[in-house]
DNA sequence: GTATTTAGGTAATGATCACTCAATAAATGT
DNA sequence: ACATTTATTGAGTGATCATTACCTAAATAC
């Protein structure tokens, strides 16, 4: 083993944990949003000075880069574990319909949804921008995928494209996250979710 | 005719249009969100001096309210028109819907959402996140009542209440918006909305 | 050892922030 | 005419904004 790529960084260590760091980032991001988030608040929620914050992320928009790219891949991860535990196509879609019912509700609801933060005010971003851009789609192609997964394993019987099922079903997920900031995603949630399974009928 | 309430006001006249200063105030909240947009670019495109915007809406807050009452009052006036003009239930809900798909679609889409835009820093709102939750609240029940009137007529025969039902929509509606305002909903917009008119099944 | 490299910490940058105040202007009421 | 009321204007408020420069600290490289 010559365990390539372990071998000790140049300068001094890092003291802070980024994962924390980018954790709080995610949170007060997505509360309240890029602009409303000013350096200050972000170094007393890090505890780390604004000099090695700025020496590690160069500036504001490029905390927020790496915050986001974090979220989404904690996203990521938790959504392949939904699939891959799911039978077929039908119970994957309804797997992550329940997820995004919880990440809506309560205290994480009112927290609200990075991406969202991010896409209001994505026209200010050059970075980031593509960040969103690009989890979109790959979402948009991910829901496509299981669309065509349960149509091939008899579990979704609609005629429509998965494109286009994709895109209302990315549209209710997003959607959710709207509403449920709001604390406005009330009611049965079960029958929510079983009336949004009609559109794969 | 006594023409009651046509009498003077009392001291000088304004000089601004209300209506096109909060317009503006309409275009850039939505595009940015409320922290992001300062006092000195809402004077620059109001044309009207800060102290004036002041003294007629007391602090930024207070403007940001009074652009989303009028933001709401047009889009409820659009929705009535779109209602009156339909048959039934289900042609009304599927106006509704294209009406969404239209406003979440090229420059108006890129725009986005006033009512979104609010949500996502409703946290730091007193009175605004009043008429941002009653405005929720009373879409919901316009929603479930379309529902409730396509059940009599006979055009809408889901089993669903009308709540869970118009829910959903809600939910449907802005999710487009977020979806928009990235510019990601994409390809056909008729089985987009064919699609999700299967929940009203 | 010394040089190099990277991080931590702090004070300070100019810009912009939301907001206020006092003076002036233009209308109505009596 | 004169008092009252409301609006306009622009300078000025202190606070906060994102960002940087500079020095020190701690690691590796030679």
């Amino acid at each position: 083993m010559s365990d390539v790529g372990t071998d000790k960084p140049r300068g001094r260590p890092r003291l802070f944990d980024e994962v924390v760091v980018l954790d709080r980032a995610i949170d007060l991001f997505s509360s309240s949003g890029f602009s409303a988030v000013g350096i200050n608040e972000l170094t007393r929620a890090t505890r780390v000075k604004v000099g090695s914050l700025y020496k590690a992320y160069q500036d504001k928009e490029g905390l927020f880069s790496k915050a986001l790219e974090r979220y989404i891949a904690l996203r990521e991860g938790e959504i392949a574990a939904i699939l891959a535990q799911a039978e077929n196509g039908r119970a994957r879609i309804a797997g992550l319909l329940r997820l995004y019912v919880r990440l809506s509700s309560g205290k994480e609801g009112r927290l609200g949804c990075l991406m969202v933060a991010g896409i209001g005010e994505i026209s200010k971003f050059s970075f980031a921008g593509n960040i969103l851009h690009g989890q979109l789609s790959r979402r948009q192609m991910l829901l496509a995928d299981v669309v065509s997964q349960g149509k091939a394993d008899g579990s979704i019987t609609t005629v429509a494209e998965p494109n286009v099922v994709a895109n209302l079903l990315l549209t209710l997920l997003y959607g959710m996250r709207v509403v449920g900031k709001a604390e406005a995603l009330i009611g049965d949630t079960d029958a929510f979710v079983d009336l949004a399974l009609k559109v794969l009928d």
